[in-house]
DNA sequence: GCAAATCGGACCATTTTTGTCTGATTTGCG
DNA sequence: CGCAAATCAGACAAAAATGGTCCGATTTGC
């Protein structure tokens, strides 16, 4: 259920990349300063993010990375499955004679649903929307409206 | 994501329960042995679902473990929370001016969101729906246990 | 050719998860 | 009453995942 760390700091870096000026390419040692990244873990994941297809590497002497793909195009759920991989809702052994999850698949069929429907709105939000909702960080902002369902 | 192998284990012990005839107790190293659960293991994770009240224990001699209330009221949900406790979304570290998240709320609301959904639909399925669905195992039931269905 | 950047591993530390074991406590039953 | 069967509560170890570091190879602009 909890994202890695590393998901997160993989948000923050497509965050970051989203707020560029466009055509610009940010270095991820100065995003990983900026953002609080430890800059040799950052370094670590962001090919996985462009192994995905959602950012664009430069390298060489002036290289850095930049959004391979329009902020409006990009969702959270890209983003969180680059870098955890296939998110598994639990192993299926299918050793014993009941196939998935030993007594029966009606509990994989339920977890499978609960997954789908937590994919389901991440694949909502895309860059560019959280990044509009992201601004009003000055004190005007408050309300908010809604707030934690749970 | 990913739920663990304890809540694997919780789950099965609960289904286990759910099929037993009524007011009728079963050990736990029984339940261990015909579901293939590690028997140690399982003796830890049981009293984390009595403290839930979701099942009753009783000590002694002739003990053992059995639903505290009727398998329709009690949900994957609550089996699920029962065992991995709170389930949290990410770590908001407050650390920055912009509380969670670090650049903004949006993420964590996002996050905190797909969370609520994921809850929602295991909130939907009772111990019993799922014994319910779980009945088509087919041929492969023989040779178990003979006394027929229950 | 040098410096700046990405890329790809190997590597280690810490935490979480999984599992074992031992002992205390309760309780039915002969 | 005492024993056996069961839950309960922890300490503890092994294994896996996570978080993080480091170094070398490669690319590329100047």
């Amino acid at each position: 259920m909890k994202l890695t760390k590393a998901t997160e700091y993989g948000i923050l870096t497509m965050l970051f990349l989203a707020k560029a000026p466009a055509g610009q390419l940010s270095d991820s040692a100065g995003i990983a300063e900026r953002e609080g990244i430890p800059a040799s873990f950052l370094s670590k994941l962001v090919p996985s993010l462009v192994r995905a297809g959602l950012v664009r590497s430069q390298r060489g002497s002036s290289g850095g990375i930049e959004l391979a793909r329009p902020a409006e195009t990009i969702t959270l759920r890209a983003i969180v499955e680059a870098i955890e991989g296939e998110i598994a809702v639990n192993d299926c052994t299918g050793s014993q004679p009941y196939a998935c999850f030993r007594s029966g698949c009606a509990i994989q069929g339920a977890l499978q649903m609960a997954q789908s429907r937590y994919l389901q709105v991440l694949a909502d939000y895309t860059l560019a929307s959280l990044v509009a909702t992201e601004r009003p960080v000055a004190l005007s902002m408050i309300g908010e409206t809604s707030g934690g369902a749970e």
